[in-house]
DNA sequence: CCTTGACCTAAAGTTAGGTTTAGGAATTAC
DNA sequence: GTAATTCCTAAACCTAACTTTAGGTCAAGG
């Protein structure tokens, strides 16, 4: 019988894997706009189940929900969003996950240095300040593994 | 002539980049154990500056304060770490860093086939399951990016 | 000597990403 | 028709990793 009535939020829930909690948490970060029945119930569009999976996947790539949240603002609002319009959007996360995975191999390249050569504290050492840790708070780059240059 | 009274906790604040709440924060997590003067200030030792690095370096490949606790307690106590102490410690370091770059390159080319083929909701999506989501509350492996399969 | 800046503790507050609880209302199953 | 599910909201609670606040003590410069 519920064939176009939408999905309640348990099978949401069954199909996707997360909680019911969650669900409604996602809700009210803006991500997911469930309408209601009559009797006030969440109902879900098919669509949702792949905006929820998008979800789970970005969050294992490290994105927050407002970063999710504004990738997903890119969809096209009005009607159910298109294999090319998902492509889009995966398109900005594949660069993402490229820079992601360059930073770490810098970094463990520059460790792989730094065992090899036995440094670890010497002013030469390249491993400072290998993301944006200083710009949160304006700080200059610093330098890890030990002593300050000069000093 | 502070020579070998040690360094202040915002000595360490300075040369670390570190906040002096959170040397503090550390210390209640037992990553350093200063000692204590006189009047009841902490003072470090200067071997002190490269725990600290290594924790601000581990935090971000990731790992949690326990696990470089752990990592911590594998230094010898009762004298100063050697450069061979601490390329143990980065050995184990590079290992876990090597792991997470095998899982995002996957991840990534996986994502790469996903866009590539338009499946991005089709039952032979390989994006399912990648880390250990599953592991956390016994679930099996679940579909992301849409339908699950044979619905 | 005395002021100012650095330091102390304990406890409460913060953010992200949720879960749990309490008290009801709607749906579904028999 | 009624019992068992499922769902609802609001608010409290949770963990990690810190920061902030409040009320006081220590240490260094002039």
């Amino acid at each position: 019988m519920p064939l176009n009535d939408g999905l309640s939020i348990g099978a949401l829930a069954d199909r996707t894997g997360l909680a019911v909690s969650a669900i409604r948490y996602y809700e009210a970060q803006g991500l997911i706009k469930p309408w209601r029945n009559a009797g006030g119930q969440r109902r879900f569009e098919r669509a949702d189940l792949r905006r929820l999976s998008f979800v789970m996947i970005a969050q294992q790539f490290g994105f927050t929900l407002p970063q999710i949240k504004a990738e997903l603002d890119r969809l096209p609002g009005g009607r159910t969003p298109t294999k090319a319009d998902w492509a889009m959007i995966s398109e900005g996360f594949r660069d993402a996950l490229d820079e992601r995975i360059n930073t770490l191999t810098k970094l463990r390249d520059n460790l792989d240095g730094c065992i090899g050569c036995g440094c670890l504290s010497l002013e030469a050492c390249a491993l400072y300040n290998p993301t944006d840790r200083a710009a949160k708070k304006g700080q200059g780059p610093r330098y890890l593994m030990g002593d300050a240059p000069g000093v």
